[in-house]
DNA sequence: GAAAATTATATGAAATTGCATAGAATGTCA
DNA sequence: TGACATTCTATGCAATTTCATATAATTTTC
C-alpha cells in the first residue's frame, strides 16, 4: 500500500481540531472564552479612547473606590509597576484621582474623578447591555451554573500563593 | 441619630466585595478564573525559561504544527506583529522552526523544532498534572458542563467581527 | 491578463511593560 | 527604643508590544 497523500494545507489545522490539548486544557478555555466575549465589547472601549487596562481600572473603582493601588493591582490583573505607571498617566489626564493614605503612609489609594466617571458610565451601562446579549442566548440555568463554578474556582485559587 | 461613624480603612473594600458589577460581569469572571487557575502553573513555565505567551505558542505548535502566523495569532490570542517578532526570536533561540509556504508564497508557517518539543513535553505533562489537581475538587458534571459552557462561548463568538 | 483589491507578514518608531531594586513607612521583637 | 524585617509604591533601564504602514503575494474584476 501507498503512504496517504501528501499533507495538504488544511490538514495541519483539522488534526489539530480534533482532541487538542489546547481545547482541553480549562486556563486556556477560561482565557478563550473570556476573549471571545470580550472581544466585541472591546470595540466600544477603544471608541471611548480607553484601553482594555484602563476600562477595567475605572469599571472597578466604579464599584467603589479609595483602593490601594496594590488592591487594584490584583483586580485588574496587572503587576504593580504597571498599574502604578498608568495611574500616574490616568491620573495627569484627569481620569481619576490618588490620594496618600491617612492611615498609612505606603499607601496610595485611588479614587473616581469627575471626568473619570462621565467616561465610564456610559461604557458600563453598554456592557451590561453587551452581558445582556451574549447571556441571552444561554439557558438562564446553565448561566448560573457558569458563574457559580466560576466563583468557585476564583476563590479557591485566588489567595494562594501570592 | 447620628451619622455612621467615618469611613474606615476597610469599608471600601467591603462595600464593593458585595453586588459589584465586576465580580459579577462575564468577561471579567472568565479572565479572572483564568488567571486563578493559570497562576500557579506559571510559576513551573518561567521555571522552563519560557513566557506565558511562548508557552501557549508551543503548546499550541504540539497540537499540530504548520500553522501560519495568523492561524496561530489567533490560538494564543495575541496580535500579529507581536507573534510575527516572538516567532523570530524564538527560532532564533531554537525554540521553533519557521518556513515559507510552498501554497502560497505570503504565508509563513510555524513548526515544531527538536529543541521546542524537549522543552514543551515536560511542561505539558506538568500541566495535565495541574489541570488533573485543579479539578480534583469539582463534580466531573460541573466540569463537563462547564467545558461545555465555554465551548459553546468559543464557538459563537470566535469568528465573529474578526 | 493587467489593474485594483485583498490577504499575509514584516517593520519602524513610539509607548508600554517587566524585572529588579530603590525608597519610604510600618510592624516586630528583644 | 533601636535594629531588623516586612510592606507598599516608585523608578530606571532593557525588552516587548502596539499602531500604523510597508512590502510582497494572491485573488478578483473587467
Amino acid at each position: 500500500m501507498t503512504q496517504p497523500a501528501a499533507i495538504d494545507k488544511t490538514s495541519a489545522r483539522a488534526a489539530r481540531r480534533k482532541g487538542a490539548f489546547v481545547d482541553d486544557y480549562l486556563s486556556y478555555l477560561l482565557a478563550r472564552a473570556s476573549h471571545a466575549v470580550y472581544k466585541e465589547f472591546n470595540r466600544e472601549v477603544r471608541a471611548a479612547g480607553l484601553t482594555s487596562l484602563e476600562w477595567r481600572v475605572l469599571a472597578t473603582l466604579s464599584d467603589g473606590d479609595g483602593l490601594t493601588i496594590g488592591e487594584l493591582a490584583q483586580e485588574v490583573i496587572a503587576q504593580q509597576p504597571t498599574l502604578t505607571k498608568l495611574l500616574l498617566r490616568m491620573e495627569s489626564t484627569g481620569l481619576l484621582e490618588r490620594r496618600a493614605s491617612a492611615d498609612d503612609g505606603r499607601k496610595t489609594l485611588v479614587y473616581e474623578s469627575r471626568r473619570g466617571r462621565e467616561v465610564i458610565g456610559p461604557l458600563l451601562a453598554a456592557s451590561k447591555r453587551h452581558e445582556a446579549i451574549v447571556l441571552a442566548s444561554f439557558k438562564p440555568d446553565d448561566v448560573q451554573a457558569l458563574k457559580k463554578i466560576l466563583h468557585g474556582l476564583i476563590a479557591r485559587f485566588h489567595s494562594r500563593h501570592d
